[in-house]
DNA sequence: CCTAAAAATTAAGATAGTTTAAGACCGCGC
DNA sequence: GCGCGGTCTTAAACTATCTTAATTTTTAGG
């Protein structure tokens, strides 16, 4: 096994930095550890970048080669249906993972766009380079099977409260479970999250 | 690495049976391959349940502490709300998996009832024994990722749908999708499993 | 084969949500 | 400091969906 101290003599970089300031990390090293070696490797294979507010790093349509982590910002993906209505699927803050998953995975056509809702700076992971990671660091299966799990009972959780609750109460349970979000977002896409226009959910507001 | 042939000399058990009947290995080995040992092991800490048709498998409110797989028959996942209104999260044929995963996972009060639709045989794997499994076989940390990742991509697409589609184009899909399903379910539940009133469901498939 | 219970259909009146349109209120670039 | 575009609100008319209840059809069990 590659230590840490056996890293750093046959490291090929002059310098090693300690990975801890990526937020990236903190989030992987939840449920799995790394060592340092192994986030330098990771790191390396990636691309850190800086967006601006409204630039879209992923277009309905095309082919999403890339899995995002958002370090700092908050952004959206949403999709556009022929009639020209917007509906959210999710946001995404600091600490979150987002792609279109089912572009990423199974390379089809992409349902839909993300776009920045502030200045953001994203790690992007491209798809050969994970499905190596998964082979030359096997833990790594560990750790996104943990969060796809949990983003597959949080996904089940929202379709059951949309076909079960009102609107209301949806509007409720978004405010109560994404605080932080809540405040980055205009209602417009709150109301396109949850299915709602925005003159509805304004009069829901009301009462 | 332990072989077949290895294995069966030094088999503790005296018949080794081939698991290959199992529907359960061939779906995992539709993304790992098991050896006949690992199956052997894996098998013979599962119960294998003949369970009649409405019996239920969970009860909501309790803990869920068992992962379903199903052999053979079908099941029906739903929500009893305080009003006494059931919403259907998820239906399980042949070749699936079901549970409450939150509660399964993160050992809470289930959201959700399981319940035969028919008479059914399923294998059930303990919360305990599948943390054991995945520090003995690491290889089911990716089998698990794998099946996940497509939970997530499924769920995330049905909430698109709801929150975009209208009911009728919702049915449509639903029937294109699952033809199996609608085979074995009534109207009832499919408006369950739309969020829609079975009056409703009714007078859309008129038209 | 018969019957009771559940499911499916139909229809009328009530509620939830959309559409359209107008006016008020920003924040931003010139 | 002005004007422009996007957002939010309000309201009226319209459509989708629910509720209730009655009627028919299908299913399961003895």
């Amino acid at each position: 096994m590659l230590t840490y101290t056996k890293f750093i003599q046959t490291n090929p970089f002059p310098i090693l930095v300690s990975m801890t300031h990526y937020q990236i990390f903190r989030n992987i090293q939840k449920h799995i550890s790394l060592t340092e070696a192994e986030k330098q490797h990771i790191i390396s294979q990636c691309d850190v970048l800086d967006i601006q507010k409204k630039q879209r790093i992923l277009e309905q349509g095309k082919l999403c080669k890339k899995l995002y982590f958002v370090e700092s910002g908050s952004l959206r993906a949403f999709n556009l249906s022929a009639e020209g209505k917007e509906s959210t699927i999710m946001f995404a803050v600091k600490d979150w993972w987002i792609t279109d998953m089912n572009s990423f995975v199974n390379q089809k056509p992409a349902l839909l766009s993300i776009e920045a809702l502030e200045p953001c700076q994203i790690i992007s992971l491209d798809f050969h380079v994970l499905e190596q990671h998964y082979q030359f660091i096997p833990k790594l299966e560990r750790f996104f099977r943990i969060i796809f799990q949990n983003a597959y009972i949080r996904e089940q959780l929202r379709a059951l409260q949309s076909i079960s609750l009102t609107t209301e109460e949806r509007y409720r349970q978004f405010v109560e479970n994404y605080p932080a979000i809540v405040e980055k977002v205009t209602q417009k896409q709150i109301a396109s999250y949850l299915g709602v226009t925005p003159e509805f959910l304004s009069s829901v507001k009301k009462k």
